[in-house]
DNA sequence: TTGTGTTTTATTGCCTCC
DNA sequence: GGAGGCAATAAAACACAA
């Protein structure tokens, strides 16, 4: 471990010697036939100069003389002799790969980004690196690829967000919409009863020779209990796919999703049995008593501003906008 | 030319695995 | 305990506007 950092550029012994005279040669011919030369691109050579620093020059006046003898060759060849003092009195310096050995990495990355010793040895070899240099690369790569891959994975999510967000703003939009439409309905609905409830007194003579006009029906409520008013007017598909938020599920009458009277409504034949003009007096003062006051389940705590959000399939409350039986009832 | 921001190469310390 | 990976970081190289 501990040898491992130190000078690690130079240290490295895996290999070392061979990369050096694979290196002297792909630097002094770039246009031979040696392996590297498919790495190289023709008018490229000089830029091939990224091997040289590889080496650290504090280490390289420790090194063997095989290794000073390289540079030595290198550097005269290439700058000359005050270049190879200058290097003597320089720091060292990190020099760039080539374009050439970085598409080489790519390409291996490409294939594999994790790397085995024998393979980053051969890779040595064949770029005229060190192995610890390949093995940085290799890392910092990795390191890049996870960044790029948070960006990608954010900006999916980002995506994901922004849609779903735009999904419940509508909905949101919706469901305001619709709580307007129930509120105005429901004063529509509250006016005719008042008005209604005024003019019965002068009509109760009378409204025994008139059947009524829609099939309502007011059921007798027993000793105790508050009477009720079972609203029917929806077919009998919209009773049952009535899990509608316009039911309050907290109360008493609200059994699985469907209000109980709505079925027992249902069952019973008689709201949608027109000949019924002899309903007796208690009937039509039940009638009277519920459409005075509808029952609270009718039109549930609109004013809640937490009740639940419709699924979108079925934004309209259980109370389809076009069919307007309901509603043309209470009219 | 220079200041500044970005990219690339390399180091360090810590962690996990065998 | 050594080898290797990773995160954080330093520092050189590079790009580019002013």
């Amino acid at each position: 471990m501990a040898g491992r950092r130190v000078c690690p550029t130079n240290t490295s012994t895996d290999g070392g010697s061979n990369n050096l005279s694979l290196l002297l040669r792909s630097q002094r011919v770039a246009s031979s036939s040696e392996p590297l030369d498919p790495l190289f691109i023709p008018g490229s050579s000089p830029s091939f100069l990224g091997t040289r620093s590889m080496v650290s020059f504090e280490d390289f006046h420790r090194t063997n003389r095989a290794n000073r003898s390289f540079f030595r060759t290198f550097d005269q060849e290439d700058n000359g002799d005050e270049d190879l003092d200058e290097y003597f009195h320089q720091p060292e310096k990190k020099r760039r790969l080539t374009v050439d050995q970085v598409r080489f990495l790519e390409k291996s990355f490409e294939v594999e980004n994790k790397l085995e010793p024998e393979r980053k040895i051969q890779l040595a070899k064949e770029l005229g690196l060190q192995p610890r240099q390949v093995a940085i690369w290799f890392q910092n790569r990795r390191a890049r690829w996870k960044t790029k891959q948070l960006e990608k994975d954010y900006d999916t999510l980002q995506a994901s967000y922004n849609s779903l967000r735009a999904d419940y703003d509508n909905l949101l939009k919706e469901k305001d919409k619709l709580k307007e439409e129930v509120l105005q309905h429901t004063d529509k609905l509250l006016m005719k009863e008042k008005e209604k409830g005024n003019s019965e007194v002068s009509d109760v003579n009378t409204l025994s020779q008139e059947p009524p006009q829609k099939p309502v029906v007011a059921e007798a409520a027993s000793e105790g209990e508050e009477s009720k008013v079972s609203l029917v007017a929806c077919k009998q598909e919209d009773i049952s796919s009535a899990k509608s938020d316009i039911f309050d599920s907290d109360s008493p009458h609200y059994t699985d999703g469907v209000h109980s009277s709505l079925l027992e409504a249902a069952d019973s034949s008689y709201p949608f049995e027109p000949d019924q003009s002899d309903s007796s007096q208690d009937e039509e003062d039940n009638l009277s008593k519920g459409l005075l006051h509808p029952p609270s389940y009718i039109f549930p705590k609109l004013e809640d501003d937490d009740y639940s959000d419709p699924p979108a399939s079925s934004c309209n409350f259980g109370f389809p906008v076009e069919d307007h039986a309901f509603w043309s009832w209470a009219y």
